[in-house]
DNA sequence: CTGAAAGCGCTTACAG
DNA sequence: CTGAAAGCGCTTACAG
């Protein structure tokens, strides 16, 4: 009910010492007496100030907002991944006072973030999708705003956080080879997305080491609907396929369904992995041996990274996250 | 790369007027002759003069941003309903030039809300989820600050945008005994929730309108683990119930788990409807029979309402919105 | 119809 | 160690 906000003139006045004095008490910049900055802190404890952020910002421009751009045409299957994400980014930036400024994507139309930077809302941007050739990153970086990509991305140059896809998947694919099957079909979505390149090349990294061979009639890529997985799904089991490598959880669930339809038993018939981890499979029967990556921890580090370029600090540029195999049921 | 952004100073010197007046061409407000304004607007065309926000929301007290509060723990057929909320709000707040500050709460601990509140960083709020006794609500209406909630809330006095949970659940219940089906069990969660109610006092109307008889014994309420769940399915069949009608689709979802492992038939051994629509149900075989509500649509509404609250205009109370009734493989 | 000036609430050289 | 003053880039009574 207290309509006007106090302000830092108010504190001043009446503590009887300049503005700077207060606003240096509470920034902790520029000396000040140790007996002074107690009154100034005390008192606005007890009269419960809260500076004008805004006209903080303007003053430094800066904003304390990060801005974190998701895809609106997500697949279902990602969206626990990219909330859980925006968890762990939210975490660090609440910690560290900044608030996040939720950016829609729709494909490679990036009016919404031209937008948001161009009215200087925020001081950096986590970006949780990119493209081969992507305009965000173009734009970002012409505008010279501090960016982190979490999750692969093509240039080399964009800082990123990403899962290491790569040794995950050979370590899963070994896995499965030492296990003695050999016949073993991969399905896989758009080629042209840098993670499933990364994850085929972990494939073929784990084929290579145990001195097998790919066959390419074995490998499904660019399975970018229900009825390219299903005709694959028919492809694979009559080529009497032992196993199913699914390279994500989109495929993945298409491809239980398919099978369950059909009446094929897992993994009596044949068994499959995913090569991701979605709560969405978690409560399948039988239970999908997977990887699993922590996409909160992913949205943390993302968001250190970001606020350390924010600050002016030099970051690495591309750091790469831990991940675990779960074996279950479906490959037993 | 132009690091030095051009200013309404810079604006005004450079087309010999005063910055009131370029001001007045932008806003549109005061008095400012045709031909003076369209010698403005030309100019900032081309040269591509953005005004600086944060100024602007200094000098206005405004800022052109809403916080949305989403739940942090959420379950997770929920998040497609909270996702598609949040794109209809910020489809709306796009259009309008307003942008989102997305604040995650746990449980009912408000801290996050607060300091945004405090820090004078959004203009209102949308609650995408209020409780019986709420402090986000009490918080928010003691700092007068603008808000909606998106869903049922108890608070009379509160502005709500809701879907019609009474009308549709009293529909599709009427479906059902129209069927002739008679040994009906109902499936509910946590009582306490404005939702659960609303949806089982939907039921209640839909027997009393057919004269019919809801037993005590068909009617099991606060399933709020699995195992409860699976026990009520159980004691459910052993009470030869031709169908279950489930008010969630959490447990909707726990419910067909439970039945394929018993390996129950839908619909011969045991019809099966939900009071809402998930798309986690979406591909579910046989598909099920469920209400449908429009979560952007909601969001939609939601927003345009706390923008009008904002600009000061009357809104309604309460705005309840349509629904459908899909009729599926599992009631057939 | 147009402008000079004060103000929004901070920060930060500069001077002492 | 402390303060007066200018500045961040807008808006808006007030005067003309």
């Amino acid at each position: 009910m207290s309509d006007k906000n106090i302000t830092i003139s108010d504190v001043a006045e009446a503590l009887g010492v300049s503005k700077t004095t207060v606003s240096r008490a509470i920034s902790g910049k520029g000396r000040i007496g140790e007996e002074t900055r107690q009154k100034v802190l005390s008192y606005i404890e007890e009269h419960d100030y809260k500076p004008n952020v805004i006209a903080k910002s303007l003053a430094q421009s800066k904003t304390f907002n990060i801005c974190v751009v998701m895809p609106g045409d997500y697949a279902l299957v990602d969206l626990p991944f990219f909330q859980e994400a925006i968890m762990g980014i939210q975490e660090i930036a609440g910690m560290m006072e900044y608030d996040i400024l939720l950016c829609i994507s729709q494909g490679d139309d990036i009016t919404s973030l031209k937008r948001i930077i161009m009215n200087r809302k925020v001081d950096g941007v986590v970006l949780l999708r990119t493209f081969v050739d992507d305009p965000q990153v173009k734009f970002l970086a012409e505008k010279n705003i501090p960016f982190v990509a979490a999750g692969s991305s093509q240039y080399k140059s964009v800082k990123q956080i990403d899962h290491d896809h790569e040794t995950a998947c050979r370590e899963l694919t070994s896995i499965i080879l030492m296990r003695g099957l050999r016949n073993i079909a991969i399905l896989g979505g758009n080629e042209n997305y840098v993670v499933n390149q990364t994850r085929l090349r972990g494939v073929e990294d784990a084929y290579e080491q145990f001195g097998a061979k790919l066959e390419q009639t074995n490998l499904f890529m660019n399975l970018e609907s229900k009825s390219f997985i299903e005709k694959a799904v028919d492809d694979a089991l009559s080529q009497n396929a032992d196993c199913i490598l699914c390279m994500d959880d989109a495929i993945c669930s298409h491809v239980l369904r398919k099978l369950r339809q059909d009446h094929v038993k897992i993994p009596d018939d044949v068994k499959i992995a995913s090569f991701y981890n979605s709560s969405v499979l978690e409560n399948n029967i039988p239970s999908i041996t997977s990887l699993s990556f922590d996409a909160r921890e992913l949205g943390m580090t993302a968001c250190k990274n970001l606020l350390s370029q924010i600050d002016g600090v030099e970051v690495p540029r591309r750091t790469l996250l831990s991940y675990e195999v779960v074996l279950k049921e479906s490959t037993k």
